[in-house]
DNA sequence: TGTTGCAGGTTACGCGATTAACCTATTGTT
DNA sequence: AACAATAGGTTAATCGCGTAACCTGCAACA
């Protein structure tokens, strides 16, 4: 096998004479019990002969792993893609980071189940998961049976003894949109939304008490490939409203291009707020106004919680993180 | 710990009066030698107590992984955000599907160093690795000191003993864009890259061959950041030329956002052909004319070939994956 | 002189799965 | 009757590392 001529603990130790505990004990920095001059010595071998330790070997006797797995919901909605979604690469490029900078490493999966993660967890022996876009009902029986800590980035809101859930503040990034499209001066306000509203109920809920009355509620197919046609068989519906609140930048991207494509213009016809405060929305034409998340902040939240639990921190197991309101140019003052 | 309770092999024989050897066996398929009985029962036991194997002690003893890594090239003009590329995240996409799908689990990371890479492979005794977006020089002097087999999916072109190679066509890609420019009456061509030419060099010569004469080089930062006030110092430039070929489609789509907000419309003033057949192309208005390859095919090529190579298979180690012109709205015919 | 203490280690087992080598009882063969 | 062959297993070593428990020799102290 390739792996063939790789150095071990042994042969360092052999070369120099000395046990492999005493090579491991100064590989982990437990140095009280040995002289200066022989962790010199074992540092030097272990540099000279180019040492990297076997992980497979390490977790077998430590029964633990050093990885942790970032697990993904493979949601029909994306088509396959999900990895391709700018919200959820923003997620994994972020918890990337995090993961790295904390001694671990990441394991990328995505599943259809909850049930999937754990025996993912199971098999590799994962220090923490990482669950991105599960819904409230993934988990229903799984509770008990799942030991290992994680923490839930998106889609759930009920954190446990073994949940951590990193939320962002849905409802009070609905009430800005929905105050600032008040003072815009609009009234006459659609949410757009798909029918997996257990993510976005909140949303809306925040904007119709930012707006001080209720919002119309208008939903698409969660398939990129079918919203087109929703968007075109409600045309004349979108015309009666001054303004429309997507439940997601790529919604709204989405709906201003097809209104472009129908002779309404952005903000001149119809005004637009997104969520998300995506890349994209920055780069627009019109920028987009957008509720945004910090996701290096998200990412960051998530592993330190996770950490925190791993190492059996009490602590508490909700962060809600903060939203704010991003000003584009996607909504003009009206009446 | 938390794994406490884990069902081991050596529970099942145990319960069954049996050695690990045979249930080991019976996991494996290797049943010749067992009598039908013997495999009911392990197999029903197995079923029963929910045995999940662990994967290090698994890998410690046959010493590989079942993890094939994915490591890309944390270059500084994604200015940390590598996985956030339309590019990366639709590989990222189509590798974690082929991996699981042959079996194997997926490790992703971030790396500025090819040397990083082989470090990681060796840690976790990777069957082999998928590289993204190293350049020729990186590999230089590890020739020799990579064991593990991997395949480069992008970026190089000199495919080896140990070196897998998943190239597109650059060169017929670019030709017949040219070749499409000119059947459309253009002249005047720009071609459009960043100063990491080791990409692009072959797209270039490409559309020279297909145009029938040479191109303009306009040479951009790579760094998205920096680029827009790069197009702004030669508007006055650009409005020489009829036609733009680009050596991505994100260029593609951000120049012609560039070109709309100073009043120049594509294709009325200018015509712009991208590059990569990106999932923004498609939607962009107007639909991107682009030159496109398809992820799926050359995810699917560069793990099958990895396989290929962890098996010993002798194999072709260069794959290349053809292009094709995919026609949108953003070239006119002229003259 | 006998005892304690400590510095500086070493020994040896366990983690869970794989696998080559070995065993035993039964049936078949000459 | 003597022997071989086969079915159906079992035994025990091994992978590389971590770590609790155990040594050993010298200095200090009463």
């Amino acid at each position: 096998m390739w792996s063939e001529g790789k150095v071990r603990i042994r042969d360092i130790a052999d070369e120099l004479g000395v046990s492999t505990a005493t090579v491991s004990n100064v590989l982990h920095g437990k140095t009280e019990k040995i002289s200066e001059r022989t962790v010199k010595a074992v540092e030097k071998k272990l540099e000279e002969r180019g040492y990297i330790p076997n992980m497979a070997a390490a977790l077998l006797a430590r029964n633990n792993s050093r990885i942790i797995g970032v697990v993904v919901n493979d949601h029909p909605k994306y088509e396959g893609h999900v990895f391709e979604d700018p919200f959820i690469s923003a997620a994994v490029n972020h918890l990337s980071d995090r993961i790295e900078e904390a001694g671990y490493y990441m394991m990328l999966k995505k599943a259809r189940r909850v049930s999937d993660a754990v025996v993912f967890a199971s098999i590799w022996n994962l220090d923490g998961m990482v669950l991105i876009g599960f819904c409230e009902d993934d988990y229903q029986d799984l509770r008990d049976r799942i030991r290992v800590p994680f923490v839930i980035y998106d889609g759930f809101a009920d954190a446990q003894e073994r949940f951590g859930n990193v939320v962002i503040d849905d409802f009070d990034g609905g009430r800005q949109a929905g105050a600032y499209l008040r003072d815009m001066g609009h009234e006459r306000v659609l949410f757009i939304s798909d029918n997996d509203i257990c993510m976005d109920h909140l949303r809306y809920l925040g904007l119709c008490d930012g707006l001080g009355h209720k919002a119309e509620l208008m939903i698409v197919s969660m398939k990129a490939s079918e919203r087109e046609s929703c968007y075109r068989e409600r045309l004349e519906a979108l015309k009666g409203y001054t303004a429309v609140f997507a439940a997601s930048d790529q919604y709204a991207l989405e709906l201003i291009r097809f209104l472009g494509q129908n002779g309404l213009s952005v903000p001149g016809d119809i005004s637009v707020i997104g969520f998300d405060g995506s890349r994209e929305a920055k780069s627009a034409a019109p920028r987009l106004t957008t509720v945004s998340q910090d996701n290096f902040l998200r990412a960051e939240a998530a592993v330190s919680l996770l950490l925190k639990m791993i190492s059996g921190t009490d602590t508490e197991k909700t962060v809600t993180i903060p939203v704010k309101l991003t000003l584009g140019e996607s909504v003009r003052r009206i009446g």
